[in-house]
DNA sequence: CCCGGTAAACTTTTT
DNA sequence: GTTTACCGGG
């Protein structure tokens, strides 16, 4: 039976506390709450704890200062993600706030700049590259430099760029350091983003960064968005960049009207720049400023919020902070130890079964993970059992290579100077253009100082190639030509012209591949899509302020579509269950969430395990997964997985041991038929096989036996005390990494390597 | 230029 | 196990 422990629908509790203030905006809300919604001017910092009612303390708010006069278009509220951003304008649109600019950081600069870029400089029109054209271009200016690509992938050094600009840097830092990477980010820096300029495009930072820059070097600029927005809001504040909290103060400068919600324990996105240290610069900069904390969980059960406390009080740098609930105690958290991931899966599906047999709506249910690749096994197992699921996040529908294809035939349409997204599709359908004849034609555009779109452009200067390349040059040009003039007529209209004169529908369907039947299937979706944009009443677009030219066209469409992730695309039809990343679980919540692979090397992730700061990351990461859930947690993890092609020894995750004892219960399914060994280690559960003296004497060359491989040499150390592991190859030549304390590997006798 | 083969490297997390 | 890089024959 789920424990109802939503305290949002119980009046009575809502009349005690209304005390005074008998008005509906403050109905249900705590004392903390209440006074966050009626705080006045000013800075204000809400420090609010998971499930503490952020949300509705944010609407409120905004519905008061409504109510109280204040023009709906002053308002601008950020957010972190589309999906929170989507929602937040939903509830604030309920509230008749029909102008409240509800946007995430990166929209409303890329809004922003759009009217206001070219005072530096960028056409209107602008491009937006993805991490995947970036790097393309990256590794064309590797070439052209001398910087040898075999040896580094454009994507380190595009993401070296990337955290400089996050933190407002830039190379000449000591904190670039001086390996390979740092050498090639020096030489390439400039380049790159000179050429970003030429080809009038921006990558996601420079969004953040040049409009950051336009407020510092157009100060009457600046002004105007400060006179238009007084009402600055963001949420998520623990998740903010430098960048970000410098574009803040820049818009709402001290002692401004500035409020910021966070909480410092589901700070997660530091791989990204994000600096909790805001939240401390924020007391310092805005100095006064009001401090309401929401320490009330009304979400979880006692139970699940005992848990995650247990989990988080093991981070040091933390803010002496607590949360109390009066929701009853709940059921205890179940563990279940799988012999294999695929054993996991099979009891997530158990799981899931036995929820809705329960009565559950499937919307309630929700699978986590630490990373994407997590989620195969899950939903092989989900789609056997005919239970029906979808993934948020993942690969973004308008990441696949087809849509991304017709996506930059839409760009060069748009911005001519687009050389990146011409290059992509100027042999797309094959028209025999290859290599060499791309280069001709860089080169006659280099010489002519003309893009490449302006060389296709003009039959004049075709004369670089030959034969087949040059017909399909000219047939190149003139499906532009024609996608051009129907861009006049919508986003549908041009789409529809670039796939009947590129016959790219039938390109796409015969790459040979599994995917070959759903290409199809995703450039229908395409299609479908622009059509609704195309439909849309200009007032649809939240972001449009009254009397400002509405967002349409081509341009407007891919402005829309470069910052969607596929977290934002609609629900499905009907309620299924939800299968996200923790990432991306970030303020949501579910009745019921399982946390899967919870094991050293997954969850927390290796790459975090020997840095004391990013373990604290994880731990947080883990807050926040259990956090979300309402009414039950299940939590597993599998003793061998798959990892990267082979089959490694895993051992559960520390997280456990942080679980109190009491809160946490194993799930013990009855298709299961046998049991895992009788003689568990206390921590782990699992059988200690090697002992420590053995463990010692494990070195490169050593040769053992594994009960179910054989004999083999040990190739590869990796990982000390108990996290020590040991690449394998057996004599019949398979490899296999293990865990040695758990592995069950017998030490050989030295035979005489 | 294009396609097929094989080798090699590789999996955090997102706007 | 999966995706990408590179090479050689049509």
């Amino acid at each position: 039976m789920p424990v109802q422990c939503n305290a949002v629908e119980v009046p009575a509790v809502a009349s005690m506390l209304r005390g005074s203030m008998s008005d509906p905006i403050y109905d249900d809300l705590n004392e903390q709450q209440q006074s966050a919604v009626a705080h006045g001017s000013g800075p204000m910092m809400v420090l609010a704890g998971a499930g503490s009612g952020k949300t509705r303390v944010v609407t409120r708010r905004i519905a008061r200062l409504l109510r109280d006069g204040t023009p709906s278009g002053a308002i601008l509220a950020m957010t972190f993600t589309n999906k929170a951003a989507g929602e937040m304008a939903h509830r604030v649109q309920q509230l008749g706030g029909d102008y409240v600019r509800v946007a995430t950081f990166h929209s409303a600069c890329a809004r922003f700049l759009r009217r206001d870029g070219h005072h530096l400089g960028y056409p209107s029109d602008y491009s937006i590259y993805d991490v995947q054209d970036r790097d393309t271009l990256i590794k064309e200016l590797m070439a052209e430099h001398g910087v040898r690509s075999s040896q580094i992938k454009p994507a380190a050094i595009g993401n070296v760029i990337s955290r400089l600009k996050n933190a407002a840097l830039a190379p000449d830092t000591t904190a670039l350091g001086d390996d390979d990477i740092a050498q090639a980010v020096r030489k390439l820096w400039t380049p790159y983003h000179e050429r970003m300029k030429q080809v009038g495009a921006m990558d996601f930072d420079d969004l953040l960064l040049v409009f950051l820059q336009l407020l510092r070097e157009f100060p009457a600029v600046a002004e105007r968005y400060r006179e238009r927005f007084r009402y600055l809001l963001v949420d998520e504040f623990q998740d903010t960049n430098r960048v970000q909290y410098d574009l803040m103060k820049r818009l709402c400068p001290p002692p401004g009207n500035l409020c910021v919600v966070g909480d410092p324990d589901q700070s997660i996105y530091s791989f990204r720049g994000a600096e909790v240290r805001n939240i401390l610069e924020f007391e310092r900069d805005y100095d006064p400023c009001t401090i309401v904390r929401l320490e009330q969980n009304y979400r979880s059960t006692a139970t699940i919020l005992r848990a995650a406390e247990n989990v988080i009080a093991n981070n040091r740098q933390r803010l002496d902070k607590r949360l109390r609930t009066d929701n009853p105690d709940g059921d205890q958290l179940r563990r279940f130890r799988a012999a294999t991931a695929t054993e996991e899966s099979a009891a997530i599906v158990d799981r899931i079964a036995e929820l809705r047999d329960d009565g559950v709506e499937l919307d309630q249910i929700a699978v986590f993970y630490r990373a994407h690749w997590l989620s195969r096994a899950i939903e092989q197992s989900l789609k056997t059992a005919g239970v029906p699921y979808t993934i948020v996040g993942g690969q973004t529908f308008f990441e696949r290579r087809e849509i991304k294809d017709l996506l930059a035939y839409l760009r060069v349409l748009v911005n001519p100077l687009d050389d990146v997204s011409m290059a992509r599709i100027v042999n797309v359908p094959p028209r025999g253009i290859g290599k060499t004849s791309l280069e001709k034609l860089r080169q006659v555009a280099f010489s002519e100082g003309m893009s490449l779109r302006e060389v296709v452009a003009d039959p004049a200067l075709h004369g670089a190639l030959t034969g087949k390349g040059r017909k399909g040059l000219a047939e190149l040009a003139d499906a532009l030509e024609r996608a051009r003039v129907a861009a006049g007529y919508g986003v549908h209209a041009a789409l529809e012209v670039i796939l009947k004169t590129t016959g790219y529908v039938q390109h796409a369907t015969t790459f040979g591949d599994a995917e070959d039947s759903t290409r199809e299937d995703n450039i229908k979706e395409l299609i479908s899509d622009a059509i609704e944009f195309d439909d849309a009443e200009p007032e649809d677009d939240p972001f449009a302020a009254p009397g400002e030219e509405p967002q349409a066209g081509v341009a407007g469409y891919l402005q829309h579509v470069a910052l969607l992730t596929s977290a934002d695309s609609g629900e499905g039809d009907g309620p299924v269950v939800q299968l996200m990343t923790v990432h991306a679980a970030k303020g949501l919540e579910f009745d019921h969430v399982m946390i899967a692979g919870l094991e050293e090397g997954v969850f927390p992730s290796f790459r975090s395990i020997d840095d004391a700061d990013a373990l604290e990351e994880e731990r947080r990461l883990c807050y926040v997964a259990l956090t979300r859930a309402r009414v039950t947690a299940m939590l597993s993890h599998a003793r061998e997985r798959m990892v990267a092609g082979s089959l490694d020894s895993m051992r559960p995750s520390r997280f456990f041991k942080e679980l109190p004892k009491d809160c946490i219960a194993d799930y013990a399914p009855t298709w299961r038929r046998y049991e895992l060994d009788d003689d568990v280690d206390h921590d782990t559960g699992w059988t200690v096989t090697m002992d420590p003296e053995q463990l010692a004497n494990v070195r490169v060359g050593v040769r053992v036996r594994h009960q179910e491989y054989g004999s083999g040499q040990v190739t590869r150390l990796a990982g000390r005390g108990i996290s020590a592991r040991a690449v394998v190859r057996f004599d019949d030549g398979r490899e296999r990494e293990f865990v040695l304390e758990y592995a069950g590997l017998d030490l050989l006798e030295d035979s005489g390597f």
